[in-house]
DNA sequence: TTACAATACCTAAAAAAATTATGTATCTTT
DNA sequence: AAAGATACATAATTTTTTTAGGTATTGTAA
């Protein structure tokens, strides 16, 4: 699994990228450990993105052109920060909906309307 | 991909388990084939499952007590129907209620409240 | 009647993805 | 001085997914 979840291990797969496009639209540039405390936070320490599928994907999504990084000097070490290019925030947009979507479709499975049983005929 | 999708492949992984289970709390029991048609009806075609992904799915939930299978014939042809044990019927709930807890936490990062921005401090 | 599409099951090998386990180094707090 | 937090990174293993194949029956359209 490439993030810990308290709860459920399966379910969070594939959505990374859209969490990190999604938290970069918001806030502007972020760098990668300051994504793994904000994902935290926001959860309620329920998501953990781990380092081993942060950065990675974020490399990617840079290889992708959807990010570019600026490297910034903090006393001897040095931060890498990340930040949306033009088609990244498109991704970024076309990511969340794609989410809301795919939620919608898993509950017209999850949630079946008992009306019209004459439609159910297999 | 183990399912096919119109629009997001990344994002329906880890839910064939849920589905299925989902589907035979709904349906008493079904067998395989049926359980792809359901599916490509109840959301209009947009979610395909592949045999290659439901039959090892559903072998695995029987290896692990959650199905049980009874065979029935059908001309020459035999079908294999799967129900659920009472370890499944909680499972199905269970893995429900996962999900609805998932798509709740991943709004917490798609959705951030701008309510209180003293709390933001990073 | 013949061929194609649909029904119905299954699995192994290849490909892709994810996690674990590391590694390095700095800074802050106790 | 040590421990914990900050901050980056990746390579090898493991797990997961997909592709591609296999068999066979039934219904339907040409």
């Amino acid at each position: 699994m490439y993030l810990c979840l308290m709860y459920s291990k399966e379910l969070v797969k594939g959505t990374l990228k859209t969490i990190v496009l999604k938290l970069l639209a918001e806030n502007g540039r972020m760098y990668g450990y300051e994504i793994t405390r904000h994902v935290r936070q926001l959860t309620d320490g329920e998501l953990e993105l781990t380092e081993g599928a942060l950065y990675p994907t974020l490399h990617k999504l840079e290889k992708d052109g959807l990010l570019v990084t600026e490297k910034e000097s903090i006393g001897k070490r040095v931060r890498k920060y990340y930040s949306l290019t033009p088609s990244g925030s498109e991704a970024s947009a076309d990511k969340v909906r794609e989410f809301q979507e795919f939620v919608q479709m898993m509950q017209l499975i999850l949630n079946p309307k008992k009306i019209n049983p004459a439609k159910s005929i297999v």
